[in-house]
RNA sequence: GCCGCUGUAGCUCAGCUGGUAGAGCACAUCAUUCGUAAUGAUGGGGUCGGGGGUUCGAAUCCCUUCAGCGGCACCA
């Protein structure tokens, strides 16, 4: 039998017959490792310890110390064994897909019954029984008709779905936990007991679409997390739980920023206090725009279903557009308008007015546009995903040869704007060709690498996101993440030689003849609305001074004291900060909570002594001690960070 | 849009197997002028998301509809 030598992690190899497996490995370095080993990485790939190894590699025996390796198996066991304890409990219950996600796993089953929220504790319970029963878990590779005999058999309809879609050439490989059976790459543990019984929970149930295709069967979906040991899991449920505080929905109420109602579902009413944030960030974006060389418009709300038609989103998005219809009294027909779901169109309107030079180009315009999108009702997700939003979107018509230093230029003005905003944690996505597109493959290839060499030219890696194009041109993604972990789009840029195409748009070139532009659709803060949100949850409410709706209170402690408040927040509001006065006869320890808990960031108390000494304390949020600051001193501290990071 | 859950005073929530709604906070009034995370007393406020039904009687049961939440699908 042929040699091979395996090398470990310490640098020494030992040498054993082909075919030998990481458990046989472990053995051989002693009895204590076999049982405490879960797997072996091998030459970079995570082996079970039942897999044979065939060729000298590298390998290192993991054990739950070792993290990564470890949680894979555990969330990934305690799927097959969720999966079990389900169809113990309920054997009319076929299962489906398994895997491992972020903080754990999730297992897809067909069931006429819907699961309950108390069916979790049942089904948690029988987990730990299989946990505690410590089966074997064994591994074999069968030939395809065996399978799909197999699973025909026992009247699993999907699992011989699967074994359908997966390539000729792949091994199919079973596991059992015990006698329970399911088709799986693997790996696995050595037996159930391996897992922590203590380190998981259910979390939820959901609805999921059978391969994620909303026109096959609608599965449940039951979520669990899990980690190597119970203080891990407990640390996440902790996590879990201050997330939820920093939720924008319960703080947009709590801080009285905004609220949203049956009547308008999926739009905001903005508040004084949100409606602050909101001018002041609308304010800064557009001194930056400006300075960046763009030109600012606006364009219509309501426009005729003709331009829609021209551009192609009738077609497509009309099941998705609020339609206006107005019975004009002597009009042969009716005017079929669209509230606006995009701006593009009508800034092509803009760009089409007069005659265009190549000296135009590149040709920056920017505008705050309301856009107004019927989004599926299941999509609406507090002031994240709406159906009434402003976003701060651009158009750049340039040449093709522009699109590059074009895009590089706006990617260090985004980078700009998110650092101000307190953002030093994004990523890029660059989305390419989908099957269905338009443009021939040149241009694609043209597209896209401009794309990717603006951001390897702006210092960003990204992440590549084959075929999620649009179908007119490749784009950047610009991804944000709020308080629980969702990745949310704000920043976007695309290419788009089409829609130039569609509605006529073109310059005058260097030779005299008429040329096509094409347009970078581009958007920094994606819309207020959702950057807001974000904003409030990275903040936790507390957001930068310049942004924070109310920046100062001045608390008195004795009634004496109100003229001088008065005086000091005449005087913090002339030196341009948001300041007001609370006068209300309560004592100052019922006053700092209430404007603590409300996130002011600073409360200036004056009583006696203030007046006298015309002087305030001054008290930063989440500080405990105070300080004691001259009238002049803190509005001139105060002013200097009640500026906008631009204009400093 | 799909699956599931939820919907009771401004907010957070209680209300068992059906018998005409309750708490805390908030709010109002009065008293208190009290130095850094909730002073006390008194009081007003809801017909239980909307509509329909069953019943002698429904917040509690059924149907329907709307909205929100958790996912999935979607996201120009």
């Amino acid at each position: 039998m042929a040699q091979i030598s395996l090398t470990f992690p310490d640098g020494n190899s030992r040498s054993y017959d082909a075919g030998v497996t990481a458990g046989d490995v472990a053995s051989d370095i002693s009895p204590s490792l076999r049982k405490k080993a879960i797997s072996a990485t091998v030459n970079g790939a995570h082996y079970d310890l039942q897999w044979p190894i065939d060729t000298d590699a590298q390998i290192a025996i993991n054990t739950m110390k070792d993290e990564a390796p470890a949680l894979e198996l555990v969330r990934h066991d305690l799927a097959h064994i969720m999966a079990r304890a389900v169809q113990d409990i309920w054997p009319d219950t076929q299962v489906t897909i398994g895997p491992v996600i972020k903080d754990g796993w999730y297992y897809d089953f067909d069931r006429k019954e819907p699961f309950t929220p108390e069916d979790l504790g049942l089904i948690e319970k029988k987990m730990k029984e299989i946990i505690n029963k410590r089966d074997d878990v064994r591994t074999e590779i069968w030939d395809r008709t065996r399978a799909v005999q197999y699973y025909t058999d026992r009247g699993e309809p999907y699992k011989v779905e699967l074994i359908d879609s997966i390539p000729g050439n792949e091994p199919l490989r079973m596991y059992w936990h015990g006698d329970w059976q399911d088709l799986c790459r693997g790996p696995h543990l050595q037996n159930t007991g391996q897992v922590p019984a203590d380190a998981f929970k259910l979390m939820s149930i959901a609805g999921a679409y059978w391969r994620g295709d909303s026109t096959r069967p609608m599965l449940q979906r039951i979520y669990g997390t899990a980690f190597t040991n119970k203080d891990a899991l407990k640390d996440h449920l902790h996590r879990l739980e201050e997330a939820a505080k920093r939720d924008h929905r319960k703080l947009g109420r709590e801080m009285n920023l905004f609220h949203m109602q049956e009547e308008a579902p999926g739009q905001v009413f903005w508040h004084p206090d949100g409606w602050t944030i909101y001018t002041e960030l609308q304010d800064y974006m557009r001194r930056r725009q400006r300075a960046g060389g763009y030109v600012e418009v606006n364009t219509p709300q309501v426009v005729d279903r003709k331009l829609w038609e021209k551009s192609g989103h009738w077609d497509k998005y009309q099941e998705n557009m609020f339609i206006v219809e107005v019975d004009e009294e002597h009009a042969r027909e009716k005017a079929v308008n669209a509230l606006k779901p995009m701006n593009c169109p009508c800034h092509v309107q803009i760009f089409n007015q007069g005659l265009k030079s190549y000296r135009d180009l590149p040709l920056r315009m920017a505008e705050f546009g309301s856009c107004a999108r019927y989004e599926p009702s299941g999509a609406l997700h507090g002031i994240m995903r709406v159906r009434g939003f402003t976003q701060d979107d651009g158009h750049i018509f340039c040449r093709e040869d522009q699109i590059e230093p074009e895009t590089a230029r706006f990617i260090a003005f985004l980078s700009r704007v998110y650092a101000d905003l307190g953002f030093n944690d994004w990523t890029i996505k660059l989305s390419t060709r989908p099957e269905q597109r338009i443009g021939s493959d040149a241009t694609w290839d043209m597209m896209e690498k401009a794309l990717g060499d603006a951001c390897r030219a702006a210092g960003y890696d990204f992440e590549l996101l084959e075929g999620e194009g649009a179908f007119y041109g490749p784009k950047l993604e610009f991804t944000l993440t709020d308080a629980i972990g969702r990745n949310w789009q704000c920043g976007t840029l695309q290419v788009d030689a089409n829609l130039p195409e569609r509605l006529d748009a073109e310059y005058i070139g260097t030779d005299g003849e008429k040329h096509r532009p094409v347009m970078l659709h581009r958007a920094t803060l994606g819309s207020f609305e959702r950057f807001i949100g974000i904003l409030i949850e990275e903040h936790a409410g507390k957001l930068p001074f310049w942004l924070a709706p109310r920046q100062v209170v001045v608390a008195t402690i004795v009634s004496d004291a109100d003229d001088y408040a008065r005086e000091l927040v005449a005087a913090l509001t002339a030196a341009g900060v948001r300041a007001e006065a609370d006068t209300r006869n309560e004592k100052i320890n019922y006053k700092v909570r209430e404007h603590s808990v409300g996130k002011v960031p600073v409360i200036l108390a004056v009583g006696a002594r203030e007046v006298e000494e015309r002087t305030a304390t001054a008290r930063q949020l989440g500080e405990n001690q105070t300080r004691v600051v001259t009238m002049d001193e803190i509005v001139a501290e105060l002013r200097l960070r009640a500026t906008p990071p631009d204009l400093l």
